[in-house]
DNA sequence: TTCGAAATATAGCCAAAGCTACATTTTCGT
DNA sequence: ACGAAAATGTAGCTTTGGCTATATTTCGAA
């Protein structure tokens, strides 16, 4: 199950890396077949995060680019808190695409804090890098 | 959105507590109609996670008690997990509802052996009751 | 330039999870 | 024992997120 919010983000990185976001593209990264990508992309436009002209890919509106930006942040914090506290890197990513979405944003400044405790002198907890 | 997942584990409690699972009470603390928990039982039914006889409330199979157990384990390790790095007890509880159901295995054994560590001698990360 | 392949769109189907409205069965109080 | 209230069930609608099949548009290569 695909969200807006998985879109949003993906659409944001297809502009940002190739300037242009294509239907197709979105499909297959995303795992589903082309029609359900256009119909999400017709909600997004209803929604009003997105613009899309036929056969001229999809832009984002100003709305939908805060929206990336913040789903963005949380993604990285999400696989970021999983790394920190041992999860293995393919786990923490693949598992992250789901759990994202559900953290609030109490919990995600509470990873935030931790990080920054983690990242400033906390050596004895989670990947070390060392088994 | 609420799955099957939460469903088994609710009916388990109740069977647990007061040994008898009505529709109404599940669709009451899942805050849904009851058509909507009906419908879901009848798919529990139907996936040999549960039997039900009309107006005579829901049982658990061996399937659906195994299940339970899983659900009720995962549930409580991400819950742990969120307080051991920081989160307040309430949004643990809270987001851990939408997060368990996206923890795979692996990830939920690097929460298991991270809480283990953390308890052992941890003393640095995380909720330490000072602020 | 034009024609075929690739990209995109559209139509119509499905299941899940929600709802309201209405029908039926139990249960409980008098 | 009976009738009303509570519990449960059924019908049918909605949205979301999938799908396949078919039509249309664009684009690149001969």
């Amino acid at each position: 199950m695909t969200l807006l919010e998985d879109y949003v983000e993906l659409i944001a990185d297809l502009l940002k890396e190739h300037g242009e976001a294509r239907t197709t593209d979105i499909a297959r990264i995303l795992g589903v077949t082309h029609p359900t990508a256009t119909k999400t992309i017709a909600r997004l436009r209803r929604e009003g995060l997105a613009v899309s002209r036929p056969y001229r890919g999809v832009f984002l509106t100003e709305a939908g680019i805060a929206l990336a930006d913040r789903v963005r942040r949380r993604h990285r914090l999400v696989v970021e808190l999983l790394i920190a506290v041992g999860v293995p890197q393919e786990s923490a990513e693949a598992d992250a695409e789901g759990i994202e979405h559900h953290v609030s944003d109490v919990t995600l400044s509470a990873f935030e804090r931790y990080l920054k405790k983690s990242a400033a002198g906390g050596r004895s907890l989670g990947a070390t890098g060392k088994p």
